[in-house]
DNA sequence: GTCTATAGGTGGATAGAC
DNA sequence: GTCTATCCACCTATAGAC
């Protein structure tokens, strides 16, 4: 326990190179140097590079599903969605390189399984289906099929964060921030319930966009 | 004209195996065996792999281009607008590998500009711009910022086609095209004037989603 | 001008001695 | 377990033949 196991350092060392530099960073060449040991000994710990990057990006959905998982202090089930948004939005900007080999490079090393339904990943999907289904059937959202619901939702926070991380946005990240709490509001008003409209239709007529009261608006922070 | 030119046949060549294989795929050796020529040679027309992969870049950007053009043969805003949206669905699965290259990955070798004002890529993003500004000088959307509200359209577009090419959806292509009109119909519900609700609401009460109208229904192909 | 030959550098990975 | 050889594939660059 006091001294760290080898196989531990080389993550430790491997993680350090990722998160800093990306993934293209990590080579077994440059992980040994700074594990002191050669290039070859790492494969007794891991078959090959590939396996040592899925390992980075498990822990970075472990890490992801932490960041999630605060969202279910809020007591209202609009509100545990919109700061599951927010969390989501953290995690990104805190842990970009983490996020850009999680879910925008191809050809992930992720466990094993091809699709979606993968170990870890899933797990996040699942994370965010509860979360309509919860607002479904409080009657804050109006959802004919959680799931795919769902998946439009992360669609729409990953599209946002995907391209600011690219740098494709010129926005700076307090900007971005905003837009990102924007957006998510009108998308979320497409699917507000006929009956909830009123209230928040009047607020919308009074400021031109941004409503969605104060149960949403809560942050994350 | 008779004989291609060599450089022609360098990208030509170089185009098949990027968008058969990706980006990755596309080494000097592979390319110039397949011309016929030492590695070497390619260097007399391109003074580096990065500048080879800018090219085909460049042209994926003037091709897509081409496919967001044709929505302009639509008579009102709202058709150019989901039409667009259309033929953005259509490049992005018949040219995944150049999609990918252009809006997936990091450290794309564009022109030269560093931010999103680069040259090609941001005459696409103009384009949707004026879709937008059409809409809302038309009254179709209310929209306070076009710029902004362009720029949430493409993210969600961008989500759900890099989620989806990146192998994370698990749908078909069918029911993934599906999934994508529909979503985007509830975003665009979220900026849909209030003046315009009642016809949509009431049509929306019916069916319970998947509404507005014949006009942004309109089929691309 | 265009290409070949060749050499240097980075990386991943296998085989087999210690 | 760890290491030394060693091989392979790749990009880049210089020298010099045609």
């Amino acid at each position: 326990m006091a001294e760290p196991p080898i196989r531990s350092r080389i993550l430790e060392e491997a993680r350090d190179l990722f998160v800093a530099q990306g993934a293209a960073a990590v080579t077994m060449r440059g992980v040994a140097a700074r594990v002191g040991v050669t290039p070859m000994a790492l494969y007794r710990y891991f078959p090959s590079r590939e396996e040592l990057l899925g390992a980075l990006v498990e822990q970075g959905h472990a890490t992801f599903l932490g960041y999630l998982n605060r969202s279910l202090r809020e007591t209202t089930p609009l509100a545990r969605l919109a700061v599951a948004g927010e969390q989501y939005l953290r995690f990104a900007l805190e842990h970009p390189q983490s996020y850009a080999v999680m879910f925008m490079e191809r050809d992930v090393p992720v466990g094993r399984a091809g699709a979606a339904d993968a170990g870890e990943g899933a797990a996040t999907f699942r994370f965010l289906v509860d979360r309509v289904r919860d607002c479904s059937a409080a009657g804050a959202l109006e959802v004919a099929d959680a799931e795919e619901t769902a998946l439009v939702v992360w669609a729409h926070v990953h599209g946002l964060v995907s391209l600011f991380l690219a740098g494709k946005l010129p926005l700076a990240e307090r900007e971005f921030a905003d837009l990102y709490r924007r957006s998510i509001d009108a998308l979320l008003r497409g699917f507000a319930p006929p009956a909830a409209a009123p209230a928040s239709a009047s607020a919308r007529r009074a400021t031109g966009r941004r409503v969605r009261g104060g149960t949403v608006a809560t942050r994350a922070r």
